[in-house]
DNA sequence: TAGATTGTTAATCGATTAACAATC
DNA sequence: TAGATTGTTAATCGATTAACAATC
């Protein structure tokens, strides 16, 4: 049954394309939102106000999986949260690693959103002696002497780097070596990893300069 | 001279795409880390690893402007760092506001990364009384009171939200009256402004979400 | 020269938008 | 019923990709 399964999902037919995967996730971020304001339902154009996607997107994205919404009425949002999450099968937990217990790294770590959709921070390193043995969220702040050992026992598979950029490549070969096939890096350096490591970069700067040059065109 | 130059650049043909732009502002980052790094020149390859985006399609962003690069040999970093500082024109200084000195706010104050892209932190605000009179970065923190008179006086068009979400809304509408045009919001809040202001909204668990999608597909 | 990389064209794909019948 | 909103189609636009001559 569950093989079936597998063997379904994996036909091409029945993938979402990156695009509709990135779009699903921002719409399952507006009805989270939306939900602890008190609402019940929402339209199309609702989502598309706080999303900057087309209403007609939306609704075209979400008729490829099914007839979710009522006509004339809108969508259910904790029907449409329970379809959106099972579209993106991000259900199940997912454990990832943070390196780095500064500024940045305590501001991620001490974000309640992860538990919201079902990911956990199952460790948290650290080099200054002086942070370790600490908390960030809920989290025990561990000596990065230990990374490889906690990261393989864990099985983790995603990280997070929020370290000063001069030591962002060396912590990416550790957390690579360890068996992290997704790096998310929020450090200003280039990293250079195997062909079968995704590297997110993200960074507010670079955000505001498209934000900049929107306004001012 | 001025005016020709920006009626020149507000007809159509003169002006960027927001694809292209956003684009560009990305090479500009990859070009700033590689010069850093000590290389002085870089290929179009070379840039779309960082970056995720196709070799060609650099090339051809990039051609739109000018025939900026070498055959053979690739594009000078000095160079293309300033072609497309100049098509984007964010050489000018643009002012902009931080509310909010907690973790996430000094985390993004305290970023170098503003400064060497023509962009200052002009002013902090916070409720906190405690924090009130430190620094982030090298710019005191303000009393939340003063927001609208500083907003003003520094005739400030760039906010950046860094407050929780319960705080978000107001701190949005205060900024708005006092004349921002464009808000970061690094809250989890769904903000409701005037149509004239842009929102953008930048989330660490959101871009999580998608990269664990294109792992798992 | 030989190898490398740009600048550019042509073909394909996915996103966007407008419009509207279906229906709650 | 009347108003609102979905689900869907068709037309347009921009992004992506492969290919390759030009040329450093």
């Amino acid at each position: 049954m569950c093989m079936l399964q597998s063997a379904e999902l994996s036909r091409p037919e029945n993938r979402v394309g990156v695009g509709v995967a990135a779009r699903l996730s921002r719409y399952l971020q507006v009805l989270t939102q939306a939900k602890k304001m008190g609402k019940d339902r929402i339209s199309s154009q609702e989502i598309a106000d706080y999303t900057n996607v087309n209403a007609t997107q939306i609704r075209r994205d979400l008729s490829k999986f099914g007839k979710f919404g009522k006509r004339g009425v809108g969508y259910s949002i904790d029907g449409l949260l329970d379809e959106i999450r099972r579209i993106l099968r991000t259900q199940g937990q997912h454990n990832i690693a943070l390196v780095g217990a500064g500024r940045l790294g305590q501001a991620i770590g001490g974000s309640s959103i992860f538990g919201e959709h079902g990911i956990s921070i199952a460790a948290v390193f650290e080099t200054d002696e002086s942070k370790i043995g600490r908390k960030v969220g809920s989290v025990d702040v561990i000596d990065y002497r230990f990374l490889k050992e906690v990261i393989r026992d864990r099985n983790i598979l995603v990280g997070v780097l929020a370290v000063p950029a001069p030591a962002a490549q060396q912590a990416a070969d550790d957390l690579v070596e360890a068996g992290v096939k997704i790096l998310f890096n929020y450090s200003e350096a280039l990293l250079d990893v195997p062909s079968d490591v995704t590297v997110h970069t993200s960074n507010p700067a670079v955000d505001l300069l498209h934000a900049l040059y929107f306004h001012l065109t």
